[in-house]
DNA sequence: TTCATTTCTTAAAGTAGTTTAAGTTTTTTA
DNA sequence: TAAAAAACTTAAACTACTTTAAGAAATGAA
């Protein structure tokens, strides 16, 4: 848990017996490469933060191809956070790419949690503030790139990560086609 | 400015000398049909709630085209939020879809403002929450429709919306040409 | 109440991407 | 270490959408 702790004492200050009731209302879990923690129907109980590995988010189109919403590494949060507020039905999968360790908390956990230490309102304001602008980038660049610029534009700015990825999962989230990323990288395209 | 309080009250509780003070904070200003708030470029200083009429965030992608990213009415934050955080130029423009009235906050002044009534803390983390949501959701429509689909699917849940901006820029959000949504609206896509 | 501007439409030609289908290479598992 | 599964490649045929260009309709300003 020590992760979320170093994480959120970025942000604000927090004792030791603080960051004790932190570590308190989360649960660990580990997810094996491949498998979901969430499929798109289920109802939403968690928001998850990446201890170790790789996730993503996906959910199928009309022809039943998967299209990855989001890819989330060591120390992000990663949710359907419409379904979490809402206890609803999940609009998405959350699939691990890599085996991969988390810690989860449920609503009615946080909620008692930021009762308990207000503070952390802080921490998760300015948490998803940042993912917001962050989303509001990807919908940027999905609007404003070609296939290939948007190949290019990720391999120059996330080298490590592509490592990590299969190819045809990034073309999923870079909104083409596996085939035609082929001929990206042939230089056919 | 009583609209940002009655819209807060419905999260926190706030009572007349508070929201007194958060009034105190925040700056009126009107925009005119087609002006704006903020250009590409300009360094970002304020975040603004919407006190009346439409707003929106846009681009231009690289042949100059105008691409919307999100519109903004009555009762709802818009800002380049990344910016807003660092300080930094802006990704976008924000402009006035009809004569506007908003309330504005600059970066400093939110700061202050929360560490004078941290109880506000709250309401904009929910605030923030529910919009990563709903940008969730406009990733996942923009991958999993086609031009047609999304057309009618925001004509169906957004009708009063609809009446309000102009067709080629409702377009532009949806991702296809206003020439096609003519071809879509004549029935011949 | 007219002129200018903005918005919307039509249609033909063009293209950035998909689809399909098959084969190859790499990785995983028993 | 062999077999199965997952990931990647190639290429030809196809299509959903864009581009270009022109005109018509609606809105706004003087």
């Amino acid at each position: 848990m020590d992760r979320l702790i170093t994480h959120i004492r970025k942000t604000i200050n927090l004792d030791d017996s603080e960051a004790a009731i932190v570590s308190s209302y989360f649960e660990y879990e580990t997810v094996k490469k491949k498998k979901h923690l969430v499929e798109e129907g289920q109802t939403v109980h968690k928001q998850y933060y990446i201890l170790k590995g790789c996730l993503r988010i996906y959910t199928l189109n009309t022809k039943g191809n998967e299209q990855t919403l989001q890819f989330g590494i060591e120390n992000w949060w990663i949710a359907d956070y419409l379904g979490f507020l809402g206890q609803t039905p999940s609009n998405y999968f959350i699939q691990a790419v890599e085996n991969s360790e988390v810690i989860s908390i449920d609503k009615n956990s946080l909620d008692e949690l930021l009762s308990q230490l207000p503070k952390l309102e802080k921490y998760f304001r300015l948490t998803f503030q940042k993912s917001l602008g962050a989303a509001q980038m990807r919908i940027k660049y999905l609007f404003t790139m070609t296939a290939e610029e948007s190949y290019h534009h990720f391999n120059k700015n996330f080298p490590e990560f592509v490592q990590r990825v299969p190819q045809y999962m990034l073309a999923t989230y870079l909104d083409f086609t596996p085939e035609f990323m082929s001929k990206i990288r042939a230089g056919k395209a």
